[in-house]
DNA sequence: GCGACAACTCTACCA
DNA sequence: ACTGGTAGAGTTGTCGCG
């Protein structure tokens, strides 16, 4: 019988030559199946140094190598871009396979072994180009599914499935959890503090929260949390920091305390795996924090922040400190508040992830990665992971990682801007810059022509000022691939417009577009990246070249047309706003550079320090837009920010400087009079290496240093710290946020070096000094010294 | 030994 | 753990002074 089913998530049961390709899906009715596909071997492509049937005897000759492959084929491919004839090496099975992978590089016929890094599971759907949040139809027979394993079907495949054009998504279970850990100092440490309470909400609203004992026993909370599971049976379960933070504790816990903790369809806990992530077997996991490291908007990526800013509606507060748990949990009172911020935090997971699931979902679709890993896959692996499809659908075999020595280049185009203030001014934008030059000039590393060697016939482009040459044909695998990406993107673009945002349809489309523009935007990045298979420096080389080329061109023609320059950035240019120049302006640049250049905004006003890549304008719809300035920054405080987006909030709607002087110097004085809370005087910084690799003392790294002495771990994080009274370094006074009292702010720090800065740097335009700020405020009294006197 | 200044480290932004 | 270009704060090193 034909199965068609949705697929979400793809194991391997490595078990020896009976190896078993397990296919977790939902099927048209909306039943929990498994698809057991037996008799998939992964392969390894062999380029032989000798002639293939060369090859093929020798390998044949070696007992150990003959006993480990099950086939021995000679096939035509390609590598970047060159036609040869490889050797096919079936494996028995995932040992022989690795024993294989060990061992074939080493022979001296071997010139090259591909595919040889890529796992079983990965092999099969690219093999069958069978997509992970996708439908495929299997011809395959009803069988009892294996033990321990949960389903509403099970089938044995019969043939090899196929994937199907469905864009629908079938209707999911999921289950947002949420824990909360007992902690006396620091972090919580699961072999010694139980989970004190751990929400879930499901797909349909229904919520639970699950404590430990009186006595703070938690084995009762685990296993009740893996018997909602088992029962609810959720297709999807959703975490915030559950990657990083909550699976490795609750696995940890479980296992101390001797609780099998059952999440996944065959009874089993959590295993790590791929970048990082854990997987639940049979179900996807997804922690929402990993989509929200792509959200640069949100600085600090707290549950609140990302919620808000998603527009989902929540109560505060969402976090219990880590201190906090332990004083909460002693009284009954407290208890309550405990479980009801718990419960709070898991509807709000719940509540992000219908914003994100769908994104997740075709992201997922697109590379052709199981959604659980394309979470937690940096973007480098995401392209590299939809290249390596894309190529198996050439004929294209996946080049070998290899390491690679650092090689700098020049990168875009950055003008000087013309401080000051402008009236009306526009902003123009190449659409896709990067990806069109691709294009347009079949930059690849399979077209890319190393110096010194012949030209060939069709001819070759030469890149501005670099010299690299690149074959005018055949079309390069870049090329393909981006042409690919932005003709889908535009037709997902053009149905949209026929449906209303409110449908799903539309939902399902909206997200899938976005994922291709991630890509499409991170193919130029990629293919200068050291770990790239398809990395070719030349190629970003030549691509940031003919970037530069492209604007200068651009700049040159606002020049013939008289039109003022007041800024421009890689693929942008500011001129001055002439309605009735723009059209001939853009099709001027159209016609001379062949590239398509856009209005992107209007700025009724528009300032500009001496500094590059920071400005701030007024929109001509009345909103301000802020780049690069404190205001756009996570690492200055709020007070900081609030007063400099003020000063550039009057002085571009009222355009009047003194009034922000004012307005400044009265702020100050509210602040000096104690006006403030923590929050607006923490700087949050992240720890971007562990501890001990740090050749200086900067404040940050201290105060994190001071967190780990109470047991904080964890680099990656961000630390909020706060300076304090007293003398010495700025390090020695930075102390982590909530270990400090607003009585032991150092007021002065904060007027002399984050607000009147950042105030000053707008002001300065206006050639106001730190003196006119701060004049008629009484500089504080230094108590540190009075103390000693 | 001191202070001015340059060099370096570090982070986070823009495109 | 996609690229280079850039600003800015803070720490550390260096150099000339006398």
């Amino acid at each position: 019988m034909k199965v068609k089913f949705w697929l979400l998530d793809v194991s391997h049961e490595p078990a020896g030559e009976a190896s078993e390709i397990r296919l977790w899906g939902v099927d048209e009715e909306g039943r929990r199946i498994l698809i057991l596909d037996r008799g998939f071997n992964p392969s390894l492509y062999i380029i032989p140094s000798v002639d293939v049937e060369e090859a093929r005897r020798r390998l044949i000759s070696n007992p150990k190598l003959k006993k480990a492959a099950s086939l021995v084929e000679a096939e035509e491919r390609k590598l970047f871009g060159k036609s040869l004839t490889a050797l096919k090496v079936e494996a028995k099975g995932q040992e022989a396979f690795e024993t294989l992978a060990k061992a074939l590089p080493k022979e001296g016929w071997v010139k090259e072994v591909l595919h040889g890094d890529l796992r079983a599971s990965s092999q099969y759907l690219l093999s069958l180009d069978v997509k992970p949040c996708g439908w495929n139809q299997v011809e395959a027979r009803e069988v009892k599914p294996p033990r321990n394993v949960k389903v509403e079907a099970c089938f044995m495949a019969e043939g090899r499935p196929k994937a199907v054009e469905v864009l629908e998504v079938p209707s999911l279970r999921v289950l947002a959890f949420s824990p909360v850990y007992y902690s006396e100092i620091g972090s919580p440490n699961p072999l010694r503090d139980p989970v004190l309470a751990l929400a879930t909400v499901n797909s349909e609203g229904e919520a639970k929260v699950f404590t430990a004992s009186e006595s703070g026993d938690d084995r009762g909370l685990l296993e009740a949390f893996s018997s909602l599971v088992e029962a609810y049976d959720p297709d999807v379960i959703v975490g915030y920091g559950s990657n990083r933070e909550d699976y490795p504790y609750l696995v940890q816990r479980a296992e101390k305390l001797g609780v099998r903790l059952r999440l996944d369809r065959t009874g089993h806990p959590p295993h790590q795996s791929l970048y990082g992530h854990f997987s639940v077997v049979g179900r996807a996991n997804v922690d929402l924090l990993d989509f929200a490291e792509g959200m640069p908007e949100v600085k600090l990526k707290t549950l609140a922040n990302v919620a808000s800013f998603l527009g989902v509606k929540f109560e505060e507060p969402l976090e219990v400190g880590a201190g906090e748990a332990k004083r909460l949990w002693e009284t009954g009172e407290g208890r309550e508040k405990l479980k009801e911020t718990c419960l709070r935090r898991a509807e709000t997971v719940m509540g992000v992830a219908g914003v994100i699931l769908d994104f997740a979902y075709q992201l997922s679709h697109l590379i052709g990665m199981p959604v659980d890993q394309v979470g937690a896959a940096a973007v480098g692996f995401r392209v590299d992971w939809y290249l390596i499809r894309e190529a198996w659908r050439l004929g294209e075999l996946a080049p070998k990682r290899v390491e690679q020595p650092y090689y700098p280049y020049k990168g875009g185009m950055v003008l000087e801007p013309e401080a000051g203030i402008h009236e009306k001014v526009a902003v123009f934008d190449f659409s896709a810059m990067y990806p069109s030059l691709m294009v347009k000039y079949n930059l690849s590393p399979d077209t890319y022509l190393p110096e010194g060697e012949r030209e060939p016939e069709g001819g070759v482009y030469v890149a501005p000022e670099v010299g690299h040459k690149f074959r005018k044909k055949p079309p390069g695998f870049y090329k393909l691939v981006l042409e690919e990406l932005m003709k889908a993107r535009k037709q997902i673009r053009q149905r949209m417009k026929g449906l209303k945002p409110s449908q799903p349809l539309y939902r399902v489309l909206d997200a899938r577009q976005k994922s291709v523009k991630v890509i499409t935007n991170a193919v130029y990045g990629y293919s200068g990246w050291r770990g790239a298979r398809w990395f070719r420096v030349e190629v970003a080389e030549a691509v940031a070249a003919w970037g530069r080329k492209t604007i200068s061109d651009a700049l040159a023609i606002a020049g013939k047309l008289n039109l003022k320059v007041i800024y421009g950035d890689t693929d942008s240019v500011f001129l001055g706003y002439e309605p009735d120049k723009v059209a001939r302006f853009e099709a001027e640049v159209e016609r001379q550079v062949g590239l398509e250049i856009k209005p992107d905004a209007i700025y009724e006003r528009i300032l500009f320090t001496e500094a590059k890549k920071r400005y701030a304008g007024l929109l001509q719809d009345g909103r301000v837009e802020i780049v690069g300035l404190e205001v756009a920054r996570g690492d200055w405080c709020e007070a900081a920010k609030k007063v400099q987006e003020k000063v550039i909030e009057i002085v571009l709607r009222e355009g009047d400087p003194s009034k922000a002087v004012e307005y400044v110097r009265q702020w100050i004085k509210d602040f000096k009079a104690g006006n403030f809370t923590l929050e607006d005087v923490t700087v949050w910084k992240t720890i971007t290496k562990p501890i001990e690799e740090y050749e200086v003392r900067a404040p940050h790294v201290e105060a994190a240093k001071r967190l780990m002495a109470k047991g904080w771990k964890r680099y990656g994080d961000k630390v909020g710290y706060v300076i304090v009274k007293g003398s010495g370094k700025l390090y020695q006074r930075a102390e982590p946020y909530l270990t400090v009292s607003p009585s032991d702010v150092d007021i002065d720090y904060y007027v002399e070096n984050q607000v009147v800065p950042a105030a000053l740097r707008i002001l300065q335009i206006f050639k106001i000094n730190k003196n006119q700020l701060l004049a008629g405020i009484p500089p504080s009294k230094k108590e540190g010294l009075l103390k000693y006197f």
